[in-house]
RNA sequence: GGGUUCAUAGCUCAGCCGGUUCAGAGCACCUGCCUUACAAGCAGGGGGUCACAGGUUCGAAUCCUGUUGAACCCA
């Protein structure tokens, strides 16, 4: 069969994607094998493929590949998320280009445009999943807006409202003034250095007096909205005021002075301006102070009429700011400014500053429902991969706050709350609109009350409390034949895909949002099915570029992942993403990891050329095919169970990196050149049998990681009808630690003669004898010796001396190996002094190794394997002092005759 | 400001519930080789006082304390 020497993976790549979509060949039913379940961490629908995604869901694609070879009904369930914030920002981008404004259409209008952008570009990222060779069940697509999950989204919210989880209330939040929406505190963003600001220092007078007080602020244009002043209660300088009223400046207003432990003494000027409306902190103080709230700004930022100052009414905060400034130095009242760096807040979606901002929403009360989320993660019934996130996911869980769920916004699940009247109480809440005016009109006592009269709340639902569903309602946890509304949990035994999948095996997502998301999945879950919905929570790192920057966008360092599949191949850039990716660490990327990938399918290529290329003879097997075949099967074993206990530690890079070395150095550098025929001779039918059976099983250890060119070569060589990831993953034998020991010893020889050639410029075609002392002799009974003799290229191995007494030498495994040379050629004094470096680098070595043993201490402290170590070495170490002594005085009388 | 994690070859990392040569791997580097599977290759090699300073121990990269430096999370 001819194989071309270069592996050329794209057509060989779009062939197998071509077939497996067409053969449905990662569909899952639920059957009588047991299941693995893995739900994609949903990317958002109008998104594309950046290396980020490449990581992830490679990794996933590696656990659910193995899990099929292993016998497991293995299902990843694909979909897309409809990201609330971001796509309405994209489409209201566009629609600007367009030169339409959001604001001129209605509700209705804007979500068909909405709708029919997500058509277009909303299927592109799972297209490019499929280049990467995702095994996802491509049937199960799911969308978080489709109509069962809308359903399953309102559903639950109606429940958790009638179970007293959800509430409206007047709270402080972070505000987006541009998109005019609430946030929650981890879609706000602080840059890393901080911003630049500048202080205020005002004077507020001190009423009844002609003294002041002088506060710091960066934010003068809150001023107006100043209820107090606050300074702690130890301070001295200001104790003899706390009680007295100071006059709030510009507009006049008396304030009380108050003590709270909040303020820092050393900060600014050890006085804070109150002001509750504006601050979270001062919010807290407010009410602990029971202050009045005087909120001075509108929903865009501007300034409304409380601040009692016309000419700001109206104007940007920002615009008030500056000239807050002229009107303080024109009162008198400025005593100075001072440039300073803060962090300051901005949303991460339109990076406008973020102002926290007294505001009806809709909350979560999350201590209660949450109580056994943290329990689940702490006793082990879920593992964080790596474990030290738990630290971090109980910081979080112990100081959970109320989660804000609403959105100002029309793209995503409409909060399905109906107001009847103008009063804060005059709402009911409903899955539908009848049910709604069922409920309004015996809440409202009036039951001549009509659909029209109810008026649904216009805000919808945080993206994440439409996410926190997905492991279930991905399989229809929500829907009307399982749900039970009397409980308000789901009956599993209803549901034979839920109960059947859930809960799932393990989830690969990323660490910045195991609060946004897997926390809260965690919670769903409990509360729904009192159940974990995942026993593993895998955390990938950050995909980096090689200077160790986040790749982004905007510094145009992150390759485009198709580029990088059509240069280097899907199989090399997989396995070029996981050499470097341990659990929870930052990946740095280069271009280079993909080029070793590329060169390692390669390498599998040729080695898959180079068995194809042998014709077997019949004849029993060789001495040295016995031999190669004896160490490989134990070898093969060993690795299999390293990797293997590496994929239950969820250390796949580690997993990957000894199949690597396995392939490359074991298997193609030893083995293959111990086993390979020479010239003019074949390979017996027993050890080609082995070998295509070890070659194999290798490709099928590797197909989770190479999908592609495994099932290629699993494909050509016509052993197996199925598909290699039909195919078993291969079990290890118990492999003998002596076999694997012995071979080590024998290749650490024929490195040594390698590298004395090497030094010697001996010709790689020159066969030569080495001599070795008759003690040595046993070495020359191992079945391995073969191994030394083709592949250092020996002639031969004798015990007795050499006829002429000029000679070379080294040493290997312990052992002395004399090289016979041509008489005048040899320089002894080098070689003297070669023996010497040896010598005393072996005297130290036994002395360290005699200060233990002669240790009382250690003798009786230490235990017994490490004293018989510690004597071994030194009787090895007296050994080699003895022969590198008689070789350097049979030197030395050479050298002075 | 509070919390968490980390500091081992030029780079990225293993090792770290103390003791399998006072340290391994991959990449990079250097030296030979176009050896009939593979130059996207083969063979060989150099390179680390395990951040610094103390302490515990017969014995510490591995445990404890401090110092310095870095990263992340929260406010």
């Amino acid at each position: 069969m001819h194989i071309p020497t270069k592996y050329s993976p794209a057509e060989i790549e779009r062939r197998w994607r071509q077939f497996w979509q067409e053969n449905d060949s990662f569909a899952s039913t639920p059957d009588e094998r047991p299941s693995y379940t893995i739900v994609i961490p949903p990317p958002n629908v109008t998104g594309v493929l950046h290396m980020g995604h490449m990581l992830n869901n490679t990794i996933q694609d590696v656990f659910v590949r193995r899990a099929r070879m292993r016998g497991f009904n293995a299902c990843w369930v694909p979909g897309t998320d409809h990201a609330s914030i971001a796509t309405e920002a994209k489409v209201v981008a566009m629609l600007r280009e367009k030169g339409i404004s959001k604001h001129q259409l209605t509700r209705d209008e804007f979500l068909s445009h909405a709708f029919e952008w997500k058509d277009k570009y909303g299927g592109i990222i799972l297209e490019q999943l499929k280049l990467l060779g995702a095994s996802c069940d491509w049937k199960r697509t799911t969308f978080t807006m489709d109509d069962h999950y809308y359903r399953a989204v309102i559903r639950v919210f109606v429940d958790l409202y009638h179970k007293g989880y959800i509430y409206r209330g007047l709270r402080m939040i972070n505000w987006d003034c541009e998109a005019r929406t609430a946030l929650s505190n981890e879609e706000v963003n602080y840059s890393e250095e901080g911003e630049q600001v500048t202080f205020y220092y005002v004077k507020y007078p001190i009423k009844g007096s002609e003294q002041h007080l002088t506060i710091a602020t960066v934010r003068p244009e809150t001023i107006m909205g100043d209820v107090a002043v606050a300074v702690n209660p130890t301070d001295e300088r200001y104790a003899h005021l706390i009680g007295q009223k100071v006059i709030v400046p510009l507009i006049g207003r008396e304030i009380p002075i108050i003590a709270d432990e909040y303020v820092e003494k050393d900060f600014g000027t050890g006085c804070l301006k109150v002001t509750p409306a504006h601050d979270p902190n001062d919010y807290e103080i407010g009410l602990r102070h029971n202050l009045p709230i005087v909120d001075i700004l509108n929903d865009d930022g501007t300034l409304n009429a409380l601040c009692e100052i016309p000419e700001f009414v109206g104007l940007d905060r920002f615009k008030v700011r500056a000239l807050m400034k002229d009107k303080l130095q024109q009162a008198g009242l400025l005593v100075k400014t001072e440039e300073t760096t803060t962090r300051i807040g901005r949303s991460e979606r339109t990076n406008s500053v973020v102002e926290p901002r007294l505001s009806l929403q809709w909350f979560i009360r999350m201590k209660e429902i949450s109580s056994r989320a943290l329990q689940v993660v702490e006793n082990g019934d879920i593992q964080l991969h790596p474990p030290k996130f738990i630290n971090t996911y109980r910081h979080w869980m112990e100081n959970v706050k109320d989660w804000c769920i609403s959105r100002q916004l029309w793209w995503g699940h409409r909060i399905p709350a109906y107001y009847y009247g103008p009063g804060q109480d005059d709402f009911v809440v409903a899955e539908t609109l009848e049910e709604a005016l069922q409920l309004a009109r015996k809440k409202s006592g009036n039951p001549y009350l009509q659909a029209n009269d109810l008026t649904q709340d216009p805000d919808v639902l945080d993206t994440w409390a439409s996410s926190w569903l997905w492991p279930l309602q991905v399989f229809g946890g929500f829907n009307d034949d399982c749900f039970d509304h009397q409980t308000g949990k789901i009956n599993l035994s209803k549901n034979k895909e839920l109960s059947y999948y859930y809960p799932t095996e393990v989830l690969v997502t990323a660490p910045e949002i195991l609060f946004f998301w897997v926390a809260r999945m965690i919670i769903a879950g409990l509360e729904y099915t009192d159940t974990i919905p995942f026993r593993h929570v895998y955390l990938t790192g950050i995909v980096r570029d090689n200077l160790g920057r986040k790749m982004s966008k905007s510094l145009g360092n992150s390759p485009d992942p198709e580029l990088l599949m059509e240069r280097y191949g899907t199989d090399a850039v997989r396995v070029g993403m996981l050499f470097s990716s341990p659990a929870g660490n930052d990946l740095l990327f280069d271009e280079k990891l993909c080029e070793q990938g590329r060169n390692f399918a390669n390498k599998i290529w040729n080695a898959f050329r180079l068995i194809s290329s042998w014709t077997p003879a019949d004849q029993p097997m060789r001495d040295y095919e016995a031999a190669a075949t004896h160490w490989f099967s134990h070898q093969l074993s060993h690795s299999i169970a390293q990797i293997d206990d590496s994929f239950e530690k969820f250390r796949i890079s580690e997993a990957l990196l000894t199949l690597y070395e396995l392939i490359w150095d074991k298997f193609c550098s030893w083995y293959l050149e111990w086993i390979k025929p020479p010239h003019g001779q074949q390979i017996s039918v027993e050890a080609l049998h082995f070998t295509e059976s070890y070659f194999f099983q290798l490709m099928r250890l590797l197909h989770p990681f190479m999908p592609f060119i495994t099932e290629e070569i699993h494909r050509l060589s016509n052993r197996d009808t199925r598909l290699i990831m039909q195919t078993p993953w291969p079990q290890p034998k118990e492999a003998d630690a002596q076999v694997l020991a012995d071979f080590q010893r024998y290749a650490e020889m024929v490195s040594a003669v390698r590298n004395f050639r090497n030094t010697e410029q001996i010709h790689p075609k020159e066969k030569i004898t080495l001599h070795i002392h008759p003690s040595h002799e046993h070495i020359l009974r191992h079945p391995f010796l073969n191994l030394l003799t083709k592949l250092a290229g020996l002639h031969s191995i004798l015990t007795t001396p050499p006829t002429t007494t000029a000679t070379k030498t080294f040493l290997a495994a312990g052992i002395e190996f004399l090289y016979p040379i041509d008489e005048a050629s040899v320089d002894l004094s080098q070689e003297i002094e070669k023996i010497q470096q040896e010598l005393d680098y072996t005297r130290g070595f036994l002395d360290a190794v005699l200060r233990k043993v002669n240790n009382p201490k250690f003798m009786e402290n230490a235990p017994e394997k490490v004293r018989e170590l510690e004597l071994k070495k030194k009787s090895d170490a007296e050994a080699k002092i003895e022969t590198l002594t008689r070789r350097l005085n049979q030197l030395t009388k050479l050298n002075t005759q």
